[in-house]
Formats: C-alpha cells, structure tokens, sequence
RNA sequence: GGGCGAUUAGCUCAAUGGUAGAGCGCCUCGUUUACACCGAGGAUGUCACAGGUUCAAAUCCUGUAUCGCCCA
C-alpha cells in the first residue's frame, strides 16, 4: 500500500467498495447455503419519495444490524423494495400532467396508469440510489415493488380469502374524504392537528312550545348544518322535556322541519345541551342517525363544494359557503355568540388538505377477528418491542381497533378484484380476470372501479416479498423474519397490520422484534420538513462528509428510541473519527517498514508488557461492550464504545507509548507492539464495519488483512478473549499509571512549565510493591512527562519547597528552581478542604447505625476503605503543606 | 379530554438506589516526525419544582409546572 495522505479521502472508496461488493454479489443471501437465517425487511420507502434524514437513520440502523449478524456468521438477509404510494405517486403524476395543460381523466385510465409506470421506470429508482450511497448492505437481487405481478397477486390472493371469509365488506359509512386527492382515506391517514377555530352558537327556530322561540345548538362547522335532519338532548336533561312533548324546530335558511330526538350521546353539560344532528358528515351523528332512523342529506360533492341538496348554496366551495351561511344566519338575527375553540381536524397526510367526514360507500376490512391474535402475540411476549412502553400504544390500538376503510378512488394501485355481473346482480371476488359470472356465465360483467389502500398490500410485505402464497424454500427458511427497525409513525398503519397479516396468512408472526427509533429533528426540535425548510440533506451531507461520517454522526447522537436533534456540524464528528482511525493506520504503516499485517492473535502473557497487556483488556472489554449493546439496541452506546476505545485507549495511550519502543533498538519488543496494534486495529475495524462501512474495508485490505477474509464484510466478528491474557493486577496499575500522568501533567501546567521542556520529578511510592512496577514503567512516565529524570525514592524527603501531588502509586515531585509557595499552598488548601468535606460525608455515614447496621455490607466496606484513603491522604497532605513551609 | 415521553454542564445525551460523567462548544498553552479533522491542561451542575419512601434518591412513589408526541 503506498503511503496514506494525512486526511481520509471517501469519495473515491466509498463508491470503490459499493462497486466491489455490487459486482461480487457481497449481499447476497441464499436460502440453500442454509445455517441460522437472519432477517430483516425494509420499511419499502414511497417510490416517490428522496431520501431525508429519517430514511438515513432508518436504514443505518438496519445495516448495522445486518451487517453485524452476517459477521457473526448468520446467513443474513435484508430484503429492500419500494412501495407504490398509490396516492402520492399518482398527485405527482397529476402535477406533471397538468403542466401540458392536461387531466388524468382526459386519458383514461389505461392511458393514465401506463403513464404512472412510465414515471416509476424513469425517476422511481432515486431513493433505491440513494441508499446505496448510504452504503446499505440490501440484497438487491431481492428488491420488491408491492405493484410488481407477484406481490400483486399476493394481495388479490389476500382479498378474496378475506372476502369469502366475511372479513371484507362493502358499506355506506362516514369516511374521511380528502377533497383535493377526491378519495377515501383511512382513520390513520387523516392526520388530526389542533386548530385554533370556532365554535358558533346558531338560533334554531322553534314553534309550539309556550316561552321557547328557539334552541341553541354550537357547531365548528356551520356549513354541514344544511345536512342537518334532527336536533338531539340527552334523555334525562329536564330542561327540554317541552321541546320533546311536541315542539317544531325549524332549520334556519332552508327551513326543513327538524326531528327531536333524545339519545344517550349528548353530553348535557355541553354548550346548551342540545345538538344538531348531522347524519351525512359526522360519525357520532351518523350514529344517532341510525338508532333514530334519520335521513341522511349528502351537502356535498367529491370537490369539497356544496352539492345540490345544499339549496342555494349549490356550487360554493365548503369554505365560502361557511362564511356565506354565517353572514346569513347574522343578518337574521340567528347567531348567540362566537367562542374561540381548539379542535382537532382531520388533515390529508398526503396533501394536507382539511378532510372532510362523509357518508360514502366504501369497501372495508372487519378487524376485530384479525386483531385478536395479533393482540395475543404481542401480550404473550412473541413480539417484543423496543423501547418497551410501544407495547402498550399498541396494545391499546388493538383493543379498540375500528374496521379499515381500503377503497381509494384513484387509479394507480390494485385494483378491487370483485366483479358484478349486470345479467344477475351476482358480486364475487376473484383473482384474475374472469370472463364471465361466476353464477349465470353472462358475459356482461364488471369490476369494481376502486384500487386498495397502498398499506394493504405493504401489510403483506414480511411474506409476500419471499413469494407468498407460493410456497417455496425462501419462505420457509426467512419467515418469520428477526428485526423489524421503524420510526413509532407508522407504528399503526404498517406494524400492527403486518402483525395481523402475518397471524392471519402465515398462521404466525411476521417479526420477532420490532424496534422503533425516534425521529430526525433540527436542532431546535422541529420536525424536519421541506415547507419549514430546515431539512438537512443527507446526500449532501455524504458529499461533503462521507456516509460513513453521516451513519457513524448519526448513530452517536440517537439515544435508544428518543428523537435525535441535527444540525450540519454535528457530522463532523464522524468525519474527524474517521481521520483519526485513518492516522493511527497510517503511523502503524510507518513502523512497519515492509512487514504485513497479519492477524495476530497473543497466545500467552508471557512475551507481554504491562501496556500490551492492558490495552488487550481494554479491547476485550469493547468487544463485550459491542455485544451487549447491540444486542440491547443501544446503537448510541455501539458507537461510543469504539470511539472510546479507538481514540482514547489505543491512540492516546497505546500508541503514545509505543513510540519509545519503535525508536528503540529491540527488535522482539517492536514486533510484540506492532502484533499487539494489529490484534487491536484489525479487531476495532471489525467492530467498526456495521458503523462505517467503507472506511474499514479501505483499512482492512489496506493494512493486508485481508490475507484472513477477503472482504471485511464476512470477516469474523471478534470474540471476547476467553484465556487470559492479562493479569488483573498489571491492568489496574497501568490505570493508576495513567492517573499519575495525567496528575504530572497538571503540575506542568499549573506551574507553567512550557510544554518542550524538560523537568525532573521524583516520586516515593506508595508502597514497596509498586517500586518494580514504577522502574519498569521509567520510559513511560519519563516520555510522558517530559521528564528530564525521574527517581523513584522511598525515602525521598524535599529539602526545599517543592510542587507536590499525590498519585495512587505515591506523591510526586517536580524539581523547580523557583517555587510559588503561595500558589503551591492555595492548591494544597483546596485539595485539604476538598478531603474534609468528603471525609466528613464517610464519617458521618459510618458513625450512624442505621448505615451500618443496614447497608449491604459491600457497601459499608467501600466505605471503610474509604475512610482510610482519604484519612492517609489527609495526612500526606498535611505534611506536604508542612514541607512547603518549613 | 385520555395516554405516553422528556426535563441532569452553554448544547446533545449517559449514569438502571451507594462519591454526578461523555461528546461537542468554551478558556489557556502547544505546530515534538500518525493526526490542528490534532495534542496537553482547565472552567462549568439547586440532577425542573414540591412532598413522601429509604440508612442512603438524579434514580422509587405522589403531586405540580413546562415542552413534545399519540389517540379521541
């Protein structure tokens, strides 16, 4: 390898390596080559859709899974595709066609649905792209489209099951109607958001009822009272028993008659107490209207303007009219009052468009049957969720599921696969395109013009992308899949429907754990958005960073399942991580000269320094610490573990001290170090790779690793050592050590020694069996101390005043010509106050009872040992203070 | 209205009943042959508030406040 440039270069590598691993079909899982599958799909993005920071995050974390479980040696899949997105894909192809000035209804629907193809081949493909610069390890050779001719027939399949079971049926019901999309949507996909609106109090006339000119109903939607057939009081409110008995209530500006009726709903102590009923526009209404048998009066049209039973209103759009309507009911004399009114409405989650509740027919799916065993799994524990308080969101959704409006009326999506026959009214599902009626083989039949909710067939995608309803080997050996990684967003439209798929179709769970992380936000909270415009994009940010420095920044700052606040500098921490890893390769090349980097694993303490020793602990202890944490979904924590150990274990200390070995001339002791540096780097890449990819497989092969495995890739991954390679007693001296540097430096600095020169220090060990230890470690601390000479001295006693510092391995001294008493015993005051006032906090535990008597007594120990370190340091201090006077 | 989450250093987060930590930022010093995308040192806390449980509370319980999310 030629000699490495000061700064990691990504650009070139990172496409290198996605190129390499393409082209050797790296990703790829085959059933056949069996062992322990593992298994993740891909929450398929919307194939509209460009990557924002929340795929970014998403998929991160599902390569760092994948990648992680194919190093440990499972037959690791991760199953990537895109969804159709039936309304969004079709509003963009809208959009594109309204610019030459067309329709989708000038096409036809033929014309048009070829049309939206033609998009998908042509820009569908961006987002795929894009998670490739991510570096996602997806089998591509598996990539799924829920529009493609399998996954399609997987939902007629779907269908008609549910349909012959009973489960699907067609009904006139309030829907959520998105006027701009003039389609029906979900519940789930009406986004409500709290609006500052009104609540108007409207005088409805009333006539035949002694001192009652009329009722007062309240409405934050005056436009629908034109729908109005009744108006509604609780049965027990007295106060309306007169209105009951006999009274007229007429509806303002059409004057209709209006019904009174008494119904368990109305809340008395609402507003007046009396209610217009509205059965067409709102659900509770519709209700009501059912258990009264109240007409029901459509006001509106697909639009969102006033239909023709609006009277004089026809023709107005819902808002105008609303404005029209109130300014009538004021010039009447109609209005009691305005109040302001926070109210939750309904928004399009495609649009954004206010929806508008509506009596419609519509196809819908029964739940409650499907939700039962979906509820099950998750209450027996097969299904576990992380961070665990999601259970209980979704346990309570399953309780209270509502049947699931899945009729769109567009015509990008599958459509409904049942058929009508105009010989005999007969209507069936079936799959396929049947000729003739099912019942009377006339040939004049239809089909259902509606398509399905895109999330009915995404609902299928754990088992549908392995080939379902065939049943083949990949289905077989990759259901259930392992790890289902998704933000709580969707939690109710795809998690749980898949759960109820999979318990329904499969006859068991689709996923055995979900995780679901927080969202992407900027760095004041707000949710990142293309209106706000404080969206940061992530394939800028792998332009100028990289995308390991994206995955790795990313990772770092996600805290388990919380949402993560970004702004554009925060990627440089992934960035100068990289460096750093970058460099101490880089040094390691340079002592080198020539030699290759095998892996080498020690095979005894023996040939070991104390250093050797501690760092190879450290290492062991990262590598439990990785497995733990990624086990545990504690990405962030995967993350620091590393850096902790990469930066600061093995480039501040180890590497520091190996200098001293490589400058020196023995040969045995450079070639233990350089064994020891490559047992630590070629570990540290390996647990690094899920994290940054490209970056260690750039290192792996660089440094001649690849000898052992190709490709890092399917390099193994490292294994806590189980013989011991340390001595637990040379581990915590190497960590005192480090403390007595770190102590020496600050003497450097409080006395303002300049860091180039040189200074003696002297220390009298704390005990005799610190003083082999202590001149075995004389290069060390001398080099680091920039020690001029460094005596190790038992009965060492200052002469003169001297700065002073006690240590865990004893007092150090520096020699200085000229000494600050004053300062020097400022310092020694504070640190005396500083043992005091701990020293008080131990006594005063250790002399109550309760403590004693009561503590573990592990606890009482700690202590008690306490107490004598801090007394004996008490002591020292004091003499030292006593020294710098005398 | 119901539920969930958050509240710890300037910022983002750890600490899972036993002496409050990290990264970034900030201040001082330094370009010594891995790295200035760096190194050495330093400063910074009423653990949101109020009660309670406990020998011991950032941590457990109750309540309050503020912010955010989900559901009606």
């Amino acid at each position: 390898m030629a000699e490495l440039p000061k700064h990691y270069d990504p650009k070139a590598i990172e496409e290198k390596w996605y190129t390499w691993w393409l082209e050797h079909n790296s990703f790829h899982s085959d059933a056949s080559r069996g062992g322990a599958p593992y298994c993740i799909v891909i929450p398929p993005p919307n194939v509209t859709g460009i990557l924002h920071m929340g795929h970014a995050l998403n998929n991160t974390i599902q390569d760092v899974l994948t990648r992680w479980q194919r190093m440990c040696g499972r037959n690791a899949v991760w199953v990537p595709g895109t969804d159709h997105a039936g309304i969004a894909t079709q509003n963009v192809v809208e959009r594109a066609l309204k610019k030459e000035g067309q329709g989708r209804r000038d096409l036809g629907r033929e014309k048009f649905v070829e049309r939206v193809w033609q998009w998908r081949q042509e820009y569908g493909g961006t987002i795929i792209r894009q998670l490739k610069k991510l570096g996602s390890s997806c089998d591509w050779q598996r990539e799924h489209f829920t529009m493609d001719a399998d996954l399609s027939d997987a939902v007629a399949e779907v269908f008609v099951r549910l349909y012959n079971k009973g489960l699907i049926y067609r009904g006139k019901y309030i829907i959520n109607w998105c006027p701009r999309c003039q389609t029906a949507l979900s519940d789930e996909e009406s986004e409500h958001k709290d609006t500052a609106g009104k609540l108007y109090h409207l005088r409805y006339p009333v006539s035949g009822v002694p001192g009652r000119t009329h009722v007062v109903v309240a409405t934050t939607r005056p436009e629908t009272m034109l729908g109005d057939t009744a108006v509604a009081v609780h049965p027990n409110d007295d106060r309306y028993r007169d209105l009951r008995a006999g009274g007229k209530v007429t509806l303002p500006l059409l004057n209709r008659e209006l019904k009174v009726i008494a119904d368990d709903y109305v809340d008395p102590k609402f507003g007046t107490g009396v209610v217009k009923v509205t059965p067409a526009h709102d659900p509770n209404d519709f209700a009501m209207g059912q258990r009264h048998s109240l007409p029901s009066i459509d006001v509106m049209t697909d639009d969102g303007q006033m239909g023709s039973e609006a009277g004089p209103y026809a023709g107005m759009d819902r808002f105008a009219c609303r404005k029209k309507i109130l300014a009538d009911l004021a010039a009447a004399g109609l209005i009691e009052k305005i109040e302001d009114h926070q109210h939750a409405v309904g928004h399009c989650y495609r649009c954004h468009t206010v929806v508008e509740p509506r009596l419609s027919p519509q196809w819908f799916v029964r739940m409650k049957p499907l939700a039962a065993p979906a509820l099950t799994a998750v209450v027996e524990g097969r299904i576990k969720f992380t961070p665990d308080r999601w259970t209980k969101v979704y346990t309570e959704w399953m309780e209270n599921i509502r049947d699931w409006c899945i009729s769109r009326q567009i015509w990008w999506g599958h459509r409904i696969p049942v058929f009508y026959c105009d010989a005999c009214g007969h209507q069936w599902a079936a799959k396929g395109q049947p000729k003739t009626c099912a019942k009377c083989d006339a040939a004049n039949i239809r089909q259902d013009e509606d398509v399905l909710d895109t999330w009915f067939s995404s609902w299928l995608w754990p088992f549908s992308v392995f080939g379902w309803p065939q049943q083949n080997a990949d289905l077989k050996f990759y259901y259930p899949t392992h790890t289902l990684v998704t933000a709580s967003e969707i939690l109710f439209f795809w998690v749980a429907r898949m759960v109820m798929a999979g318990c329904e179709f499969m006859g068991g769970i689709p996923f055995r754990e979900v995780y679901i992380h927080g969202t992407v936000r900027d760095d004041v909270g707000r949710k990142m958005s293309k209106s706000l415009g404080n969206s940061i994009d992530p394939v800028q940010i792998i332009e100028k960073y990289s995308a390991d420095a994206l995955r790795f920044s990313l990772i770092m700052l996600t805290a388990t399942g919380q949402d993560v606040y970004v702004n554009e500098e925060k990627f440089e921490i992934g960035r100068n991580f990289g460096t750093k890893i970058w460099n101490a390769a880089r040094f390691m090349q340079m002592q080198a000269a020539g030699s290759t980097g095998e892996l080498w694993t020690p095979a005894s303490a023996a040939p070991l320094s104390s250093d050797d020793q501690h760092i190879l602990a450290k290492l062991n202890e990262c590598i439990a610490a990785c497995d733990d944490n990624l086990a545990k979904f504690r990405f962030n924590d995967y993350a620091k573990t590393i850096y902790e150990f990469m930066w600061h274990q093995f480039c501040d200390w180890y590497v520091e001290y190996s200098k001293q070995v490589f400058y020196s001339d023995d040969a045995a002791r450079k070639a233990t170090v350089l064994g020891v540096m490559h047992h630590c780097l070629s570990s540290a890449l390996r647990l690094l790779h899920p994290l940054m990819p490209f970056l260690t497989e750039e290192l792996w092969r660089g440094m001649g690793y690849n000898t052992a495995s190709e490709t890092i890739l399917t390099a193994p991954w490292p294994k806590a050592a189980t013989t011991a390679l340390w001595d637990a007693a040379v581990v915590a001296h190497v960590e005192a050590r480090h403390e007595l540097i770190g102590l020496g430096r600050t003497l450097r600095a409080d006395n303002g020694i300049a860091p180039g020169q040189k200074v003696d220090f002297v220390i009298k060990p704390v005990s005799a069996a610190v003083v082999p230890r202590l001149e075995a470690d004389r290069v060390n601390v001398m080099t680091l101390l920039k020690a001029g000479n460094l005596t190790v001295d038992a009965a060492f006693a200052p002469t003169q005043a001297m700065p002073s510092t006690l240590t865990p391995l004893g007092t150090l001294y520096m020699s200085l010509g000229v000494v600050d008493v004053a300062a020097e015993h400022e310092k020694l005051t504070k640190q005396l106050a500083e043992v005091d006032r701990n020293l008080a906090g131990v006594q005063a535990k250790l002399s109550n009872e309760n403590f004693v008597g009561r503590a573990p007594a592990a606890v009482v120990e700690t202590q008690r040992k306490l107490l004598a370190e801090l007394t004996e340091k008490r002591t020292k201090l004091a003499h030292l203070m006593e020294l710098l006077q005398g």
